[in-house]
DNA sequence: TTGTATGCGTTATCAG
DNA sequence: CTGATAACGCATACAA
């Protein structure tokens, strides 16, 4: 006989906490007149049980407040019923919706995120991916990665993946993407139709693929309406708030004549707006503006930013549903909605000389 | 003799993946020519082994990979290396900071955190404070929380348990709290430096110990002033920004006549901005806007806000390290660093009749 | 349908 | 200082 039933003292001393949690499924078995064996069961549906014992058992475990230990469950089962997330940074406005679209979505089904932040750089993801594998996760969601194709992939054989801002099919793999070019088209489509023809551009980092793609959609309207495309208008910025700004006084330095400015991301946007303020231009009346993202913030900018609406919170439900499909061996299907421009009112018609 | 050298296969077939992680800490005690007792005591530091046999088992710990397997060493030490981190919501600019500055600290000592939000519901904090706890993190960090002290007290005693945003001592639990009261005094006693005298006050939800303390400071520099307090220039709001805006349109359909807007947090400021520019009033000529929190958004509104600096990062970078120190058995002493107004562009002395 | 026995990978408690 | 051996709490072949 074991002295497992021993009552387990909480730390030092202390009044008697109430309801201690520690209630082990042995216990619940031994109370409901069953083998650990059959509370199991009952508690994965693994098997069929008596009616009778069910009932008692399912008693035995209110009564107890008896809840399974994930640990132990993720020791024996093999499964931790948690999931990896990487992100970028954990307190980015835009990664931020995405994060809550999973955690709701998981929770719904009982599992956990594990959120990591790969910083934008490949070696730092690596180790993030190992440390969720070393912690057992039963899958990684990756937004967005620096990591290569061929790497993701290479994880894949090994736990589901989900992956978000790429084109990428592989075995145990989901891959889910906004259509970017289609976004780039729409914001520049908006600006030509307000009637600009010199639009400037501020880029995102080419490395990341979501900002080559908006780039070109922003050449596929010019070209489709005639416009010239000039490699002087377009400026260089890194998704950041300071490059927006940055590229706005470069662009105005270079005297090159522009009447609007899309910017490949909400922040970078936020960062021109401030430039052009600084130099006393305003916005719409003398430079429209319109972004991408559609970030909390846009709503609030003086005057509200006209944007394309990137719906970061379903990408985030989607991911996660994906990846509970693809643990329940299934093979997701969903998709993303498609871009939509949201005319507010940083973009205007370019003023009469 | 056992069969768990049998190498494991992965996934459905695949190609021979790459040296495969799954390497037990028996398998190195194997190779190493010793106990797994040894091993587990060169891993933990737990007692003295001989040079020779640790020179054998860090190199078969190299060789092989071996990575300790965390869910297993939960179940058998009863430590996860992991804190529960509840948030209110994930997506929040103003606690993303923090959660940053939680997860650099914590990681740096080999501990994840396991982020869970609130949603600004007690009863929904007490959930997931239950699953935490469920998941046998080893201590948990609450930011903010809507959970009454005493309920936090009982949670005390059972793990180590830092809060943050309200005073509060109590065993097992290390309390950090801002000082929004002098941070409110600061802003508006900025605001009366310049020479405004009728100054509104957009504020926070009453149920929430840091907009009493804001609002606090508020009249109390007023009342150092010599300004009389007068409750028809605070409206309420709920720390967002749609409230912020709202606030500002009842205060200026209200006909009550200011000069100045102190708004209990950036986020409320940022909304109050777009109402004035609604009004076609202009900051800071016609109104002058400070906020509190600093925001990174704070940095990028036209113009730049003038705010009270709240140290999130820090917070979370502070609340982290406490848990360490709680979960060392040492007692934690950091303090957060007093609050400081940053002047930019929002403000400046009101215009003569 | 149900119970028994064993294993999951590690830490902890013993002797030696 | 080191090595057996027993938990840790649960899932699961296997037997009944």
């Amino acid at each position: 006989m074991k002295t497992k039933t021993v009552a387990r003292v909480g730390r030092k001393g202390g009044a008697a906490a109430q309801a201690d949690t520690r209630v082990t499924l042995e216990q619940v078995a031994l109370a409901a007149g069953v083998s650990p064996s059959t509370v199991s069961r009952i508690l994965n549906g693994t098997a069929v049980v008596a009616d009778e014992k069910r009932a008692a058992v399912d008693e035995a475990i209110a009564r107890l407040g008896f809840v399974p230990n994930p640990v132990a469950r993720g020791l024996a089962g093999g499964r931790t019923l948690s999931v990896g997330v990487v992100t970028q940074t954990i307190d980015s406005p835009f990664f931020g919706g995405a994060l809550r679209g999973v955690e709701d979505e998981l929770s719904r089904a009982g599992y956990s995120p594990l959120f990591v932040s790969g910083h934008w750089n490949a070696a730092h993801e690596t180790r993030c991916i190992d440390m969720l594998r070393s912690r057992r996760v039963d899958g990684i969601i990756v937004l967005t990665a620096r990591l290569g194709d061929s790497a993701l992939a290479a994880y894949a054989q090994q736990l589901p993946l989900v992956v978000t801002g790429r084109q990428l099919k592989a075995p145990g793999l989901y891959a889910l993407n906004f259509d970017n070019f289609e976004g780039g088209r729409l914001a520049t489509q908006h600006l030509l139709d307000l009637g600009h023809r010199r639009i400037a551009f501020i880029a995102g980092d080419p490395r990341h693929p979501d900002a080559k793609e908006r780039l070109r959609g922003y050449r596929a309207a010019l070209l489709a309406a005639g416009v010239p495309f000039e490699q002087d208008l377009v400026a260089p910025g890194q998704y950041t708030e300071d490059s927006g700004r940055m590229a706005v006084e470069r662009l105005l330095d270079s005297r090159e004549a522009f009447t609007a400015i899309f910017s490949a991301n909400d922040q970078m946007a936020f960062g021109a707006a401030l430039a052009l303020h600084r130099r006393h231009l305003r916005v719409p009346d003398d430079v429209s503006l319109v972004g991408f993202d559609d970030l909390a913030g846009a709503l609030y900018t003086v005057p509200p930013l006209s944007t394309v609406h990137h719906p970061v919170y379903e990408l985030g439900q989607i991911a996660g549903a994906a990846m509970l499909q693809l643990l329940a061996g299934e093979q997701p299907t969903a998709r993303l909605p498609p871009p939509r421009f949201i005319a507010r009112e940083s973009s205007r018609e370019p003023r009469q000389r």
